[in-house]
DNA sequence: TTGCTTTTTTACCATTTGGTAAAGATACGA
DNA sequence: TCGTATCTTTACCAAATGGTAAAAAAGCAA
């Protein structure tokens, strides 16, 4: 054996895998919070409730959980965008695709707060994954979108522009939550949000 | 004379008025890329050009820095919703505010992601500003806006998501600017965004 | 120049941080 | 039950971090 690299050709046993996913879904938490600088292992070691040098059993380092995160989520993160049917219908792949973010942000506000504290800080460890994994992507549907827009199906409308102003407007309300829940006194935003949501992507669509 | 306090009741001095300016646009520098936890005061230090205890002559500590540069910045901030004039044009005053949050992105890009990072991290320095500041603006527009809309000026809205939807898509330009030069290639989004926003917003605001 | 105040530097310090070595405990197949 | 491989803990460490004390340097009014 070299160094120590765990086990990288068998198969992980039972207590690797919880273990793993334990100390995955704290750093989540803690990352997501204080970003990658302001994270610490101790602070991942309690909230996992495992002691520092049995992280470090299972990682190699700070940033080897924080690498692992962002590949694990970039995927999920991508799905809904790749589930855009060319083939479909227009507004209605579109409105759906404007639905699923924000559900996303309602179900995962923990993964979009990583991303954007990531990107906000530069992408200093996601460079790769939004040259390769992202931007193909954005260039194949902003390619699509522009097909539409050309047929008439929808408005005429920069690919690019909409796709951040969905971006924003969904992941508004994981990453900015802090300020929303003071200025709507509590009350779930999410519903008025999806509503607010359809009227405007509609409205703008609307060839 | 009690603590130290460096002359908090007589005039402060030239010198004193540069170095304290020089520390708060190093610290912007620093906080709005690595929030608050992940800046160091040795990273402002060496940014500013000073040595660290010299910082820490102006200034009682790493906090008070981020609260003074906090303090100054939330006004710059709300002036644009506060000039929104409730005796002016509807469809005007609000494009109006499109273009000047957008403008913020472009011209203070640090000042947006300082605010995004704490946000993001949950407001724990923040709470008064927002509580005090921003939300009884928030409250008093809302009702400008909700009498527009019952007035048949502009289209019916709930205008608290308006303003969310405002502040997404203006401040995202700023505070993704790292995504979004790898998706663009590097070509100025603004003058392209400008056009799309005033689309968006104009075609959603339309009674 | 002198004397006083303001500013800056040098030399520290305690705590926190990411990380390691190695012994000890536990699981588990034979 | 034994022996081996896996897992966990204890005890560390060097570097970084926020911050301090006090001496040295620079400004500046008389």
């Amino acid at each position: 054996m070299q160094k120590k690299a765990l086990a990288s050709n068998t198969k992980p046993s039972r207590i690797q895998l919880r273990n793993r996913s334990t100390i995955l879904d704290a750093a989540l938490d803690v990352f997501s919070q204080h970003g990658y600088r302001g994270a610490t292992l101790d602070q991942i070691a309690a909230t996992a409730g495992l002691s520092k040098p049995n992280i470090l059993y299972y990682f190699s380092g700070k940033e080897e959980i924080h690498i692992t995160l962002l590949n694990t989520l970039m995927d999920t993160w991508l799905d809904p965008l790749r589930d855009i049917n060319p083939g479909g219908d227009p507004m209605e792949e579109l409105l759906r695709y404007v639905y699923r973010k924000l559900e996303m942000s309602r179900e995962y506000p923990r993964e979009s707060r990583l991303f954007a504290n990531e990107i906000l800080q530069g992408a200093p460890r996601m460079g790769v994954h939004l040259e390769t994994g992202l931007k193909p992507l954005v260039d194949k549907i902003s390619a699509v979108i522009e097909d539409w827009s050309a047929a008439g199906k929808i408005a005429k409308i920069d690919p690019r522009h909409l796709l951040f102003s969905i971006w924003a407007t969904t992941q508004h309300y994981a990453d900015f939550e802090a300020q929303i829940d003071t200025l709507m006194e509590g009350a779930q935003p999410y519903d008025a949000a999806r509503h607010h949501l359809d009227r405007m992507f509609r409205c703008m669509l609307m060839p």
